[in-house]
DNA sequence: ATTACTATCTCACGAGTAC
DNA sequence: TGTACTCGTGAGATAGTAA
């Protein structure tokens, strides 16, 4: 689709910030080449083409020649600049877990409700979770890549703590959206009882109630991120 | 500079607009291929290459394989976009004349004060005009040229007009500025008198006293553009 | 259906050089 | 100094094909 060729991006790009859009600037082919990393004889020939191909205009004044980039030109770097942008800020600025929800919302439910958790969920995370996390398998190798990965994110921490008997590790709350509607939240344990192709969600409600979902239910997560 | 390679870049950025930025996205050589208008085996060479250089991770799951852009990646893309679109908006948007002031302000006087102009003048230019234009010689080819260029860009129309004994010409008069500073008028007459060489101002004041020019001087003229 | 190898072709680049 | 030929080299593309 760019009929322009790639390798002349640069060289037009180059030819744009020394000003050649509405003037003609005079410039040597081996100033340029050095610009554009190349040889003096592949900035003649950059010049020679773009020209042909009437993306930019020549004027030879003797030994001077003063070149100005055509309307096509600047449509053309225009265009391809938009695309790069738009392709960039197109980024979904989220993380997407699919899986099918396993188990039920068994011993989760014991250290949920630990005094030491709760108090610091409603504090860090401004509500006090129900009583159970809901585990969900996920169902491709790039997911579980995927949890690697936003594990690299910041996420809100729930430090552990210790009530004599027995200590508890750090809980890390990701919050998420469940099939882009629930709120909840994906945690990560410091130390888990699953392996790693599962994980684990709390929420203010039984997301199981009150979603419908039961064992089996396929789902998706998505963890919102700040792309800094 | 780029360490990416050119031909790369439209691969990432297909692979960037496919959602690739955070999550694996599911994808095959021939399909990315038709996307960037290279064959299959091009497309499974740069996807090769892209990971070795760690621009992108790959997951295979069978047959199935997924692709994810790294920080890397995202960040020689950010870093390409940004060239591109700085080049594009560094552009100055004026067409700049040099030359030097030939001649005295002449005939351009009789025209220039003509009842018919004046008014026009008075309305559309918001002054009226010293009587007299200062003429100057470009010097160079480039800057004969640019008068083209301006003359396809719109310019204020002073239109002509009759008082019985003869006809007056249009004049298209676009605002500028004469070293930087002061503010003038560049005029073209649709019965002009001088060749493409030389170019007419005008301005409020008469220019050569006001700025201690005079015939021999060099002088730069910019004329403001609205680039759409 | 895939991916990715090998072979081949094309063309971008730089060296040398004419002007 | 300049630009821009020719020509050799190799990167990057495709065709064919194996797995």
């Amino acid at each position: 689709m760019p009929e322009l060729k790639v390798q002349h991006i640069l060289t037009l790009a180059e030819l744009l910030a020394k000003g050649a859009r509405h003037n003609f600037v005079t410039i040597t082919s081996s100033s340029l080449g050095k610009s554009i990393n190349k040889s003096q004889q592949a900035a003649s020939k950059h010049l020679l083409e773009l020209e042909r191909d009437g993306y930019l205009e020549r004027i030879r004044s003797g030994q001077r020649v003063s070149v100005r980039i055509t309307t096509k030109g600047h449509t053309e770097m225009t265009r391809i600049s938009a695309i790069l942008k738009s392709s960039l800020d197109s980024s979904p600025s989220y993380i997407e877990f699919k899986g099918t929800i396993v188990s039920g919302m068994g011993e989760g439910a014991y250290y949920m409700s630990t005094r030491g958790y709760e108090k610091q969920f409603k504090s860090k995370l401004g509500y006090t979770p129900f009583p159970g996390t809901l585990n969900v398998k996920l169902k491709d190798k790039e997911f579980i890549e995927a949890k690697h990965i936003l594990e690299a994110h910041l996420g809100i921490m729930i430090n552990g703590f210790s009530d004599g008997k027995r200590t508890y590790g750090w809980v890390k709350c990701y919050p998420a959206k469940i099939n882009n509607s629930i709120e909840a939240a994906l945690i990560t344990l410091e130390r888990t009882h699953h392996d790693d192709s599962v994980i684990e969600l709390i929420s203010r409600e039984n997301i199981k109630k009150a979603t419908k979902l039961s064992t089996g239910s396929q789902i998706s997560i998505r963890v919102p991120i700040r792309s800094k």
